[in-house]
Order: C-alpha cells, then sequence, then structure tokens
DNA sequence: GACGGTTTTGAATTGGAATTAAAAATCAAA
DNA sequence: TTTGATTTTTAATTCCAATTCAAAACCGTC
C-alpha cells in the first residue's frame, strides 16, 4: 500500500515526496551521486533519512527517479523552445534556439536537469544504461537539428554529424561543473556558446 | 621511515609505488572519485589493500597524488606541442596545437590527465581547492592562448575571453565522459574540435 | 646462514551511511 | 471521540569499504 506508487496515493503527502525528490535534486547537482548523502536530503526536504524509505524503495530509485525528470524536463525545455519559432524556421535557427534553451535550463533553472548531467557519468553500470536508453529520444532529436543544417546546406558537411554532437552538447554540459553565479549570467553564457559554436572564434577573413 | 616520503626509499620499491598510482589513475578514470573502491586499485597493482598503506597514507592522498601528477602531464603534454611550433608561430596554430595535444592526451594517452579531469568535480570541497590551485597555471596559460589570438587580430574581441575558455574546455573535457575507442579516433574528433571551435559549424557565407 | 631493514600478509577493527522494523503520532472522516 | 489509515519517529541493524596492527616473509649483505 506504498512505496514507488506514487499514484497510490491521491492523497496529500504528494507533497512530501515532491519535496524529497525537489531536495534529492538540489543535492545531487550541487555534491554528485555518491556525495549525494541521505541525510543532507532528508535533512533539505525537512524529514529525517529513515522516512525516505516510506516514498521510496531505495536510495538509488529515489536518485534514477530525479534523474528520469531531469532527462524529461531537458528534453522538453529544449524541444519548446525550438517549436515556439514555427515549423518554418531556419535549421540554424532552430538549433541555435536548442543551444540557449539547453544551457539556461541547466545554468539557471532546474536542479533536476543539471543533476541530471552531473550524475550520469558516476552512476552504476546498470543504472546509466538505463538512463542512457531514456535519453536516446533527445539524442535524436539533437542529432536532427543537426543534420537538417546540413541538408539544408547551412551547417558544414565536412564535420562527422555526430562528433559534433558531443563535442557541442560536452561545451554546454561542462558548463554545469564551472558556472557560478556571478559576473557573466547564463544568457550570456549561452549567447557566446552560440557564437563561437556557429561562427567560430577566428575572426573572418 | 616511510609512508609519503617517496625520496626515502632508493630502494626499488620506488616500482611498486608507481605500479599503485598507475592502477590508481585507470581505475579512476573508469569509476570516478567515489566510485574507485581501494580493493580495486590494489588487485590492478596486483598487492592486497593493505598493501597500499605502506606506500601512501591514505586513499585520498594517493588519489590527491595521482592528480598532481595528472595535471602536470597535461599541461606539460600541452606546452611541449605549442612550444614546438617555435616562438614565431601564429597564435592561431599555437592555440590550435594546445586543442589537439590536450584532446588527444585525454583521450589516448593519459589516464594520469584523464582520471584527474573526472574527478576534479566530485573530490571534497579542500582537496578541490587545492587541486584548482594548482591548475591555474594551466589555466593562465590557455587564457594567454586566447589573449594573445585576439590581441593579434585573429581571436574575434567580441567574445569574454574567459567564457570563450570555459567553453572550449569544456568541449574537450567532456569527451572524457563520451569517448570510447571505436570508429572516430581521438585524431580526427582533435581535429573536428578545432574546426568548429576556429571556424564555426555553419557554412560561411 | 644469520641479521637488520624492507615489504607483504591476514586478521581484526572502525566508521559511516543505508536500511529495517516496530512503536508512536497525526489526521481525516464517521 | 473513536477509529483506521497514513505518516513520522526512534532505535536498532546491516553492510561495506577504509584503515590498523602485529606477525610473517622477503632480501641483500656480511
Amino acid at each position: 500500500m506504498s512505496l514507488a506508487a506514487p499514484a497510490a496515493h491521491p492523497r496529500k503527502s504528494e507533497r512530501t515526496r515532491t519535496r524529497v525528490m525537489d531536495s534529492a535534486a538540489r543535492v545531487l547537482r550541487q555534491r554528485g551521486y555518491a556525495g549525494a548523502r541521505l541525510t543532507e536530503i532528508a535533512e533539505g526536504a525537512g524529514l529525517l533519512p529513515a522516512n525516505i524509505y516510506y516514498y521510496f524503495e531505495s536510495k538509488d530509485a529515489l536518485i534514477e527517479e530525479v534523474m528520469e525528470v531531469g532527462v524529461a524536463r531537458g528534453f522538453e525545455a529544449v524541444r519548446a523552445r525550438v517549436e515556439a519559432l514555427g515549423p518554418d524556421a531556419p535549421p540554424a535557427d532552430r538549433l541555435k534556439a536548442a543551444i540557449a534553451a539547453h544551457l539556461e535550463m541547466n545554468l539557471a533553472q532546474d536542479d533536476y536537469a543539471s543533476a541530471t548531467i552531473r550524475c550520469l557519468g558516476q552512476a552504476p553500470d546498470d543504472m546509466r544504461e538505463r538512463q542512457l536508453a531514456n535519453e536516446r529520444a533527445f539524442g535524436r532529436y539533437w542529432r536532427d537539428l543537426i543534420l537538417d543544417c546540413q541538408r539544408q546546406g547551412t551547417g558544414r558537411e565536412d564535420l562527422h554529424p555526430s562528433a559534433v554532437r558531443m563535442l557541442l552538447l560536452g561545451m554546454l554540459n561542462w558548463a554545469v561543473e564551472w558556472y557560478r553565479e556571478g559576473d557573466l549570467g547564463p544568457e550570456e553564457i549561452a549567447q557566446t556558446a552560440i557564437s563561437i559554436f556557429m561562427d567560430g572564434f577566428a575572426v573572418r577573413a
């Protein structure tokens, strides 16, 4: 009558469950997979460690659920921003929008998305496998954004599309590691990333 | 008469100590900071876990030493490749050489360098502080490579140099997370990275 | 082949964090 | 206000990996 069945309680404690996940996402973003202690997560949610087990099977189950939400939200944010351009927007604009959305999402807004990025590499093998499977649709979406540019003639065709994708996503994802609130805000960083990725650092001849 | 005093033993066991560090670097690269078990490190070096304490104060001391070597080697590889161009090489060429060296070092050659990259974000706060201090010289070197391009007119001046540096290094460092031996080798990836970073993905008008 | 220093071993010990279980408290409704 | 379900607490317990320690084994040298 409980455990890992969120829908089983139409009751009010749904709220608490969410609070636990929010706290977990924050801690995970901050400390990474292995550094995250259940005690700190519980504290952040305002309850005792043992209590978490009323809502989640295990620590790993909690983390995995956070990561699922993270992927979903990241994907949604990117897609929404891209689709908002309308169906006839040029592929290059779509790609730029995706970059901005991804970066802003991860730097400014969502602990879930950035926690997911940080934890993927640290999670145990089986968990990572499942997670990567989850992200595949997201990966395809990026791949298509890039391929559309190439097909339409605005993206260079002499570059291996999947290398392009990985390098681009690396540039964006790694920002989670170094970004701290300060002089340069997420929007400026996003614009810089777009500018470098699309036009390059070199001065045009 | 031992412990953390490598120079105290001009004896032959210097060899074993190195073997432990090599193994640690490999495991660290593979599993990350928290995922690395002393047991696995010992096994990889062909000795028992307890034996490690004959050579190192603690697990953390071992890891920290690996990371120090990692930074040093990474820096050295980049600098060597850049300096090899000679003192009059154009800044853009120097920057390109640095990118290639960094990427190839981390993807193909050195467990120490890539272990360092992976672990930095996961290490405990005090250790990370010390490590970041260590990397500062490396960071300055990259900064200068970028600034020289800008000063000389081959690097765009409308971009914030430190944002450029972080995004570039992100693109390179993240490759450690996704790269697996396969179709695309380190050299091809390096060339793609250089091409994207310098000239951009967009087709020139 | 015995001796002192060096290195390895095996068998505890420790410590921290996850997890469990059962008792208490809370709460919503009858 | 009682009652049954839901939620929280308290107090173990378990588990696992790091660490310690004292005893052995090794090794070059006299």
